[in-house]
RNA sequence: GGCCUCGUAGCUCAGCGGAUAGAGCAACCGCCUCCUAAGCGGUAGGUCAUAGGUUCGACUCCUAUCGGGGCCGCCA
C-alpha cells in the first residue's frame, strides 16, 4: 500500500545536508576548483561515531581526491568554504586524514522535532520505494499441522520486513505459499482417515510416515459429522482426493489463526496444487525451454559422500549452472512426475508475471541449498529484470530457565508458535525475535523474556513511551494539551534530537539491506538516550518536561517527549508491536 | 568433497568502506523529598578466528585456512 497523505515533505535531514554538499561540489566544478567528470555516488553524509566530532561528517574530499588529482586537504578546505555560506551550517572544519566535520545550526534540531510531530506516523516514511512492487513470500508452511517456534520466526521476521517496507514507500504483497500439490497432502489425508476410523470407534495405530498428532482428532470427528461411515472399509481411491481437501482446508485454518494469533496478516494465499493440471506448470517450462535451458540428462554424483543407492538417471534438467548456480537441476522425476522445484518455478513464474519489481522469498535455514537455483530460475524467466532476494532465518533454540528445551515432533513435545504467544504476548515474542538479525541463531528463553527489566527489550522501549504517555496525561491535567515549538538547551536533549533525526535515515538503510532488525536496535537506542534525560531532569530540574507552574515552559519542554512517542510508535507499528499506554 | 551461513568483551549480541570497534548481562562503585528506580551515571573488560590481498582508509569487500551450524539426484 502507499501511504498517501497531505503531510509536509518527508524529512531526512542527513539526506537533505548530502545535496547541500552536493551542490557546493557541483559549484566547485563549474569554478574549475574540480575536474568535470567526477562521480559523486560515494560521497556520504553521517553521523560521526563520536559526538566530540559534531552533528555530522562528509567523506567527499577523501573520496574525490584521487579521482580529481588533487589532495584531500585541498579539496576539503574548499568545500568548507562552500559549505559554511550555508545558513544550516554552522561550522565546518577539516579533521583527520581530510574528513569535513559539520556542525549544524541549533534551529534545525528544533526544527527536525517539530517536522517529527508534524508529520506524526508519517514521519520516517521514505520515497525510495515508491512505485516499485515488492512480493514477500513468508511462512509458507506445509498445511500438515500447527505453526511451531520455528514458523514464528519467520512469520514475524517476514512481517516486519513487509511492513517496512511499506513504510519506505514499497508498494508490498505479503504472500504465503501453501504447499498443498506434494506427498505430504497425501500423507496428512491418511493421518486424518486414521482419525476419522477413530471417532468411528475403531483401534488404530500410526505407523511411520502419519502425523500422529493431537490436534488431527478433531478433524478426523468433523469428517466423521460431515461424510458419516461413507469411508469406512473404502479403498484410498475412494477417499483420498476428498479427505485431502477436507484436511488441507483444516489445517489452513489452523494456521491462519496461529497467524492471526502473532499478528501477521497475508493479503494473499497462493495454492501449490492450483498450478497443476491446469498447463501453468508446463507454461513455465516452456518458457525456459525457448531459452534452451531445459533439457534431458543425467547428473553427476555429488563428490565426496555418495548415497549408497547411487545410479545414474536420465533427468529432464534445468540449466541453472548458466546462472550461476553449481549443477543443474532436475525438474522431472525420473518416472516423469515433477519435482517440487517444478511448480515453485511456475510459482515464480506467477509472480513475475504479476508485475513485481521485486521479489523476497523468506525461507527456514534448512532451504539454504535451494537458493541459488530459485535464484536461477528467477533471473532465467525475468531475463534478469526482477531481482530475488531470498531472506534465510535461523533455528530458535529454546530455553526454559537456562535449559535447553529439545523439540521432538515424534514425541510431541514441539512448541508451537500458540504455545509461544499463550506464554509470552505476540508483542514480546514479536520484539524478541526481531532483536536479532534473521541469519544467527536465537536463544529464546520463556523464563528471561517475560521478565520486565532492561534485560529485556521490549519492556525497555515500552517503558520510554511509557513514560512519554504520562507526562503527555500529567501535560494535559495542567492545561497543556498540545507541545508548542521546541525548546532546545542541554546537551542531553540535542542528543535525543539527533537520534530522532537519524530515525528516517534508519528506515532508509534498514529497507536497502532488507533487514527489519536494524529498527528494534534503533529503538532500543532511542529509548536508553529518553531515559538518560529522563534521568537528568531528576538532578536539573529545567530538564523536565513538565514545568511546574509555567505552562508556556512545559508547552515547549513536551515538543521532545512527544516526538520520542511517535518515533517509538511508528518504528514499533513496523514491528507490529503494541505501543503501551502504561506499564502495569 | 561441494555449496550456504556464522565466528566481535567472561556471556548474549549490535556495528552503513571511515576517525579512539559499541550496548546489555555478569563484577565493582554510586544515584529515589524530585515528571513511573521496569530508570540513570561511573569503573573494569578486545591480537574483531587466522594469514594474505584490494583501498587514502577494512570488523565491513576479495582469496585461502581453521572452527561451529545448515544443505547436497526420484522430501517439500
Amino acid at each position: 500500500m502507499i501511504h498517501q497523505s497531505g503531510k509536509p515533505p518527508l524529512m531526512n535531514i542527513f539526506a537533505e545536508i548530502r545535496t547541500v554538499v552536493i551542490a557546493a561540489l557541483d559549484a566547485m566544478v563549474s569554478e574549475g576548483v574540480l575536474p568535470s567528470d567526477l562521480s559523486f555516488d560515494n560521497v556520504a553524509v553521517e553521523p560521526p561515531r563520536d559526538a566530540a566530532h559534531g552533528d555530522m561528517a562528509t567523506n567527499a574530499a577523501m573520496v574525490l581526491a584521487k579521482p580529481a588529482s588533487k589532495a584531500p586537504r585541498a579539496i576539503a578546505e574548499a568545500l568548507v568554504a562552500k559549505l559554511t555560506e550555508n545558513a544550516q551550517i554552522e561550522m565546518a572544519e577539516v579533521a583527520g586524514p581530510g574528513f569535513i566535520n559539520l556542525r549544524l545550526n541549533p534551529s534545525v534540531w528544533a526544527a527536525v522535532v517539530e517536522h517529527a510531530l508534524s508529520a506524526g506516523d508519517g514521519f520516517g516514511r521514505s520515497t525510495r520505494g515508491t512505485g516499485t512492487k515488492v512480493n514477500v513470500e513468508y511462512v509458507s508452511a506445509n498445511p500438515t499441522g500447527p505453526l511451531h517456534v520455528g514458523h514464528a520466526r519467520g512469520a514475524v521476521f517476514g512481517d516486519a520486513l513487509a511492513s517496512l517496507l511499506d513504510f519506505a514507500g514499497y508498494d508490498v504483497t505479503r504472500e504465503y505459499y501453501i504447499n498443498d500439490g506434494g506427498a505430504q497432502v497425501d500423507v496428512l489425508a491418511r493421518s486424518v482417515y486414521l482419525r476419522y476410523l477413530e471417532a468411528h470407534g475403531q483401534e488404530v495405530a500410526f505407523e511411520d510416515g502419519t502425523y500422529p498428532g493431537d490436534y488431527l482428532k478433531p478433524v478426523g470427528a468433523a469428517l466423521k459429522a460431515k461424510v458419516g461411515d461413507a469411508f469406512i472399509d473404502k479403498g484410498e481411491q475412494f477417499w483420498l482426493a476428498e479427505v485431502r481437501d477436507f484436511s488441507t482446508e483444516a489445517m489452513m485454518g489452523l494456521i491462519r489463526e496461529d497467524l492471526a494469533a502473532i499478528g501477521v496478516k497475508m493479503d494473499r494465499f497462493y495454492s501449490e496444487k492450483s498450478l497443476y493440471d491446469t498447463g501453468r506448470i508446463e507454461d513455465a517450462i516452456e518458457t525456459l525451454k525457448q531459452n534452451g535451458l531445459i533439457y534431458r540428462g543425467t547428473l553427476e554424483p555429488p563428490k565426496g559422500k555418495v548415497p549408497e543407492d547411487w545410479e545414474p538417471r536420465e533427468q529432464t534438467l534445468f540449466r541453472s549452472t548458466a546462472y550461476g548456480d553449481d549443477v543443474d537441476r532436475p525438474i522431472m522425476k525420473s518416472d516423469g512426475s515433477w519435482t517440487y522445484f517444478a511448480p515453485d518455478i511456475a510459482y515464480h513464474w506467477d509472480k513475475i508475471s504479476r508485475g513485481y519489481d521485486a521479489l523476497i522469498d523468506v525461507f527456514g535455514a534448512d532451504h539454504g541449498g535451494y537458493v541459488k537455483r530459485m535464484k536461477a530460475a528467477v533471473a532465467a524467466l525475468s531475463e534478469s529484470k526482477v531481482s530475488l532476494d531470498i531472506k534465510l532465518t535461523q533455528l530458535v533454540k529454546l530455553y526454559k530457565d537456562g535449559e535447553p528445551f529439545k523439540m521432538s515432533k515424534r514425541a510431541g513435545t514441539f512448541v508451537t508458535l500458540r504455545d509461544v504467544v499463550d506464554q509470552v504476548g505476540s508483542d514480546v515474542a514479536r520484539f524478541v525475535m526481531l532483536t536479532r538479525k534473521n541469519d544467527a541463531p536465537l536463544d529464546f528463553d520463556f523464563a528471561k523474556v517475560t521478565e520486565q527489566s532492561k534485560d529485556n527489550a521490549v519492556f525497555y522501549v515500552q517503558y520510554a513511551h511509557a513514560r512519554v504517555r504520562s507526562v503527555m496525561r500529567k501535560a494535559a491535567d495542567m492545561g497543556v494539551d498540545a507541545p508548542d515549538a521546541p525548546l532546545l538547551e542541554d546537551e542531553a536533549e540535542f542528543a535525543l534530537a539527533r537520534k530522532i533525526a537519524e530515525f528516517p535515515r534508519l528506515i532508509e538503510i534498514a529497507a536497502r539491506n532488507n533487514e527489519p532488525h536494524r529498527v528494534a536496535f534503533y529503538l532500543y537506542d532511542l529509548a536508553s538516550d529518553f531515559h538518560a534525560l529522563w534521568n537528568k531532569g531528576n538532578e536539573k530540574t529545567a530538564l523536565r518536561f513538565l514545568q511546574e507552574g509555567d505552562n508556556a515552559a512545559t508547552a515547549a519542554k513536551i515538543a521532545l517527549p512527544r516526538a520520542v512517542g511517535v518515533v517509538i510508535s511508528n518504528g514499533l507499528s513496523i514491528l507490529g508491536v503494541t505501543p503501551v499506554e502504561e506499564m502495569r
